[in-house]
DNA sequence: AAGCGAACCTGGCTGC
DNA sequence: TGCAGCCAGGTTCGCT
């Protein structure tokens, strides 16, 4: 499920459940994911207490308590859910999520307080790793990522130093994470239509702001934070029934104005265009061939 | 060296 | 009903 606003909501389901709280149990079901485990994976998190749980980019960044760093991507088709055995009528308790195969449940997370937190991947592009904290910025998976979309740098001047002298289509270079990180298909196609960009427009003729003048970057940053931010509002997208932690379904996908739209109208008013899909790089793009230049 | 297509893996849906 | 083919929210590798 997961770009950004599917992971920042995976994120905040959890919080609650783990933070704060010690691995009492840890069990690992298979060797590897995307990636082999690391070296001592259960061990080194079992009696080790959760002290914060954050996201970078797609990533899961969670703090322990000896400085060591449990980070974790779902790939394509991660998924955790929740089982607690403590006061069922808690508020922000919510039942488990048995519409998936537990043939696929890769990891169970017993924390202190009674939660039981299972991670699910059919497909297993996701992966778990555990890095020392010091060297997280320094490590290979988060060395060159780029700028996070909702924080304060992102704006039409960098984007337009990002792009500038780039061939390829701006579809490409808003997936590329070492520029912009999070964004992946649904929220570029959206992005972009938000902007009335083309998603096969050469990325470096974006020009940024000069005086009061607003460049086409400036746009592109401003409608990538807007619809990032309902996005992350509505609890992200549930496709293929995909839930949140709490087994609650997000609900953005209702909102889309072109993913997976084909043949629908364009939404933006007064266009008379149809939503087209093309394919490039390989993934589906959606976009309106009117409005969108 | 940037920019593509293929690969990783499983499951769900479509169409014959 | 069965099965082949295509598609899927991500990332990395290897070939122009």
């Amino acid at each position: 499920m997961p770009e950004l606003p599917e992971v920042e909501t995976v994120r905040r389901g959890l919080e609650p459940f783990m933070a704060g709280h010690i691995f009492t149990k840890v069990e690992q079901r298979r060797p590897n994911l995307r990636f082999p485990f690391p070296e001592g994976f259960v061990a080194r998190l079992e009696g080790r207490r959760l002290t914060a749980l954050g996201r970078r980019a797609k990533y899961l960044v969670g703090d322990l308590d000896d400085g060591t760093v449990l980070v974790m991507h779902l790939g394509m088709s991660g998924s955790f859910r929740i089982d607690y055995d403590g006061d069922a009528s808690a508020p922000g308790v919510f039942h488990h999520d048995r519409s998936k195969s537990a043939a696929h449940d890769h990891v169970v997370f017993q924390m202190s307080n009674g939660a039981r937190v299972t991670y699910n991947d059919p497909r297993r592009f996701g992966f778990m790793d555990l890095i020392a904290r010091s060297d997280l910025s320094s490590h290979a998976l988060f060395r060159d990522i780029g700028v996070e979309p909702l924080g304060n740098e992102l704006d039409g001047k960098l984007i337009a130093a990002a792009f500038a002298g780039k061939k390829a289509p701006l579809k490409a270079a808003l997936l590329d994470q070492t520029l912009i990180a999070g964004l992946g298909n649904i929220y570029v196609c959206e992005a972009l239509h938000r902007a009335g960009l083309s998603p096969r427009r050469a990325a470096g003729t974006l020009a940024a702001r000069k005086g009061l003048m607003l460049g086409k970057a400036d746009l592109l940053a401003g409608t990538i934070r807007e619809v990032l931010q309902e996005a992350v509002a509505a609890g992200g997208s549930s496709l293929r029934d995909h839930r949140q932690a709490d087994g609650t379904l997000g609900y953005f996908q209702h909102s889309f104005r072109v993913y997976d739209r084909e043949g629908e109208a364009c939404p933006t008013p007064a266009c008379m265009g149809v939503i087209q899909r093309l394919v490039q790089s390989g993934r589906s793009t959606f976009f309106c061939k009117v409005c969108q230049r």
